[in-house]
DNA sequence: TTCATAGTTCGATGCTAATCGAAGCATTGA
DNA sequence: TCAATGCTTCGATTAGCATCGAACTATGAA
């Protein structure tokens, strides 16, 4: 018997297409109803029950009760990562999922994972950030630096309030679709959250896809390399 | 149908007890033969080499041929960082395989993954040499300041040789046991090599474990915290 | 040349898991 | 109170996959 941790356990769970199906559209960062996700994942509500039971036993997800409706979330940022790192190696190794038309572009521009920004745009986020040495390493991947409270503040963030929270204010996150880091993180998501606040994006709506304005990416951009 | 990659099918793949068995071992960064790999897993050979070919078709190993043996190796550092990723969860959600012994400590103390330093002492080494300015943040999660580089060539590193390579010198590597990040990419593994050619640490034969000498471990303290 | 070893292929077996129709339970709205 | 909706459970069906004994192929040593 080997010791350690049951990687194929959790791999297993993961390796299934309808839960793999569930488990991609809860990167959103959004809670969603069995009944929501039995359609993402095509198959019956019937299937998904039995899908989510496995899923909520190995803890990959977490339900909520509401009235009659049963929702679900991912339990926690490292399944994103999983999924992340698992969506990187797909793609290397060419099994892809295509179907013609725009939205798969501008997935790989600019989305939400869980609940930061990821795409090109997220690893743009990430390295304009280090090169004005607002982040820097730390143990556990990066932090902000002085600057970078300094600036968090000036930009509109309240730093006390996410301390607060029991979560890493930076996070690093590897994503998949550039095969480099954004951030991630309650800072990392109080960012995004400041651009849609400011009106320079918007999610789309059913999609994981955040759609910058023509002015919003150009402030996006100024902010990253002043 | 959904578009993107298909993790479902990359997760599947490592999500067999027999597979994962042979792919944590090749954590240790060995080629390893067809009957070493089926003994790992607990298999018969034919069995193994069934799986093999699964693991190779999916590209997640890489064979290489030497007479009439078959040699595999993981095909890149991201099956390194899905497996670390995964063992990560399995670890949080409780799947772990127990056995008593000695062994389970030392590989969270400090072990190989792949080719670098993992483990209580690989996340203190990432720590070490970020206290100490020799690595910082950028795009590509972290490199080596200018402070690092006199660091690296004062310690016996070949940089201008590290850098021929065609891989990062430093790369973030999350550590299922310790839950933070330790230091993989080129740089990171010349450092491990170098800790065995000083005597400070030997890899224990046929296993991922690095045991660090009483001298090895106080110099290695001293060198993340003079 | 012959024998031993490494590894693969073939075919059979058995088990597991995904699927859904039918039925049932819990909650909400009319 | 009753009907509608969300969701789960039950049971049957089917497909897929892991397993290994037997046989085969390729390579290396005697």
């Amino acid at each position: 018997m080997k010791e350690g941790p049951d990687i194929a356990r959790v791999a297993a769970l993961l390796g299934d297409p309808a839960r793999a199906n569930m488990l991609t559209v809860l990167m959103s960062g959004r809670a969603l109803t069995a009944a929501e996700l039995a359609q993402e994942a095509g198959v019956t509500p019937q299937t998904a029950s039995s899908h989510l039971a496995k899923l909520e036993s190995g803890q990959i997800v977490v339900p909520r009760k509401q009235g009659r409706h049963r929702y679900f979330t991912l339990s926690g940022p490292d399944i994103v990562e999983a999924l992340e790192v698992l969506m990187g190696i797909a793609n290397r190794v060419g099994h892809n999922r295509v179907r013609t038309g725009p939205k798969y572009p501008e997935l790989r521009k600019a989305r939400v994972c869980y609940d930061h920004l990821a795409g090109d745009m997220g690893v743009a986020l990430f390295d304009g950030l280090a090169k004005r040495k607002l982040i820097a390493s730390d143990v556990n991947g990066v932090a902000l630096t002085p600057a970078g409270i300094d600036f968090a503040t000036m930009f509109g963030i309240d730093l006390d309030g996410l301390r607060a929270k029991r979560r890493p204010l930076c996070r690093e996150c590897l994503d998949w679709s550039a095969r480099q880091s954004h951030l991630a993180g309650s800072f990392g998501a109080a960012l995004l959250d400041r651009f849609y606040d400011l009106g320079w994006a918007r999610r789309v709506p059913e999609s994981r896809i955040v759609r910058f304005s023509d002015t919003g990416e150009k402030s996006f951009r100024d902010l990253i390399n002043p």
